[in-house]
DNA sequence: ATCCGTGCAAAGAATTTGCATACAT
DNA sequence: ATGTATGCAAATTCTTTGCACGGAT
């Protein structure tokens, strides 16, 4: 456990938000100047295989880094960007039933409207 | 309608497979040499906005594209990278009503083992 | 003549990797 | 001293884009 990794576990369990690498790499510039891009990447990587954090994979966007919190999914606002969690559980068991074969892993990403997006929507249209 | 996109949309609807847009562009090459990588992502981009074939997004995948079926998911394989249709309908409205709001869209990636592959790993394990 | 789509090549975004060096043991 | 992780930069992968040109209306 380097300096660098253990800095860029701190930042992922500090925030409450879905920060991309990039974010990541950012903040921990901030704390330790000299840290590379490639180094936290490394991290990130091998942090998610290990189980320490989770990869949040969202279909054209850049992976994002959570805490491990209980089982959760992920949806992205089409306007701005925010990503929230939502609670799904039974998906998993669902598509195992109906697809009859163990999924070995999978990813839901999920678009919508957030509700302050839809407001500002509906005042504007 | 020009001949490059008519090419590529034949050369979709004639394959039963998932295609990627450069498996797509090497075919159109075979039939049209001085077809561009470039004219082939901007037709596949226009068709599926336009909802003439389908795009699958599989997470850390290139983008694959489908003739327009009735509505279905997609499983990848770990191992052989085939990918398979499968039929889970009801899932949006299990979205929709767990999250609690529209959802806009959704991609869903599916990683499995399949039969062959599994079997495979059964022999020489 | 006009307009849109093409071919080409360059740019982009996100991520990975090779390699010499620095660090901790 | 030994090995692993770092910093740096270059490479990769997938995809998009600017631009001049060609072909159809």
């Amino acid at each position: 456990m380097t300096r660098q990794r253990q800095l860029i576990f701190d930042i992922i369990q500090r925030s409450d938000r879905h920060l991309t690498a990039e974010q990541i790499y950012l903040e921990a510039k901030r704390h330790l100047p000299s840290i590379a891009m490639g180094t936290v990447y490394r991290n990130l990587g091998l942090m998610a295989e290990a189980g320490e954090i989770r990869r949040v994979v969202i279909a054209n966007e850049p992976d994002r880094f959570d805490r491990m919190l209980a089982p959760h999914h992920h949806m992205i606002c089409l306007r701005c960007g925010h990503v929230a969690d939502v609670e799904l559980d039974g998906i998993r068991q669902q598509i195992e039933m109906r697809a009859g074969v163990p999924v070995e892993s999978y990813d839901l990403s999920i678009r919508y409207i957030c509700p302050q997006c839809r407001e500002i929507e509906r005042t504007y249209r």
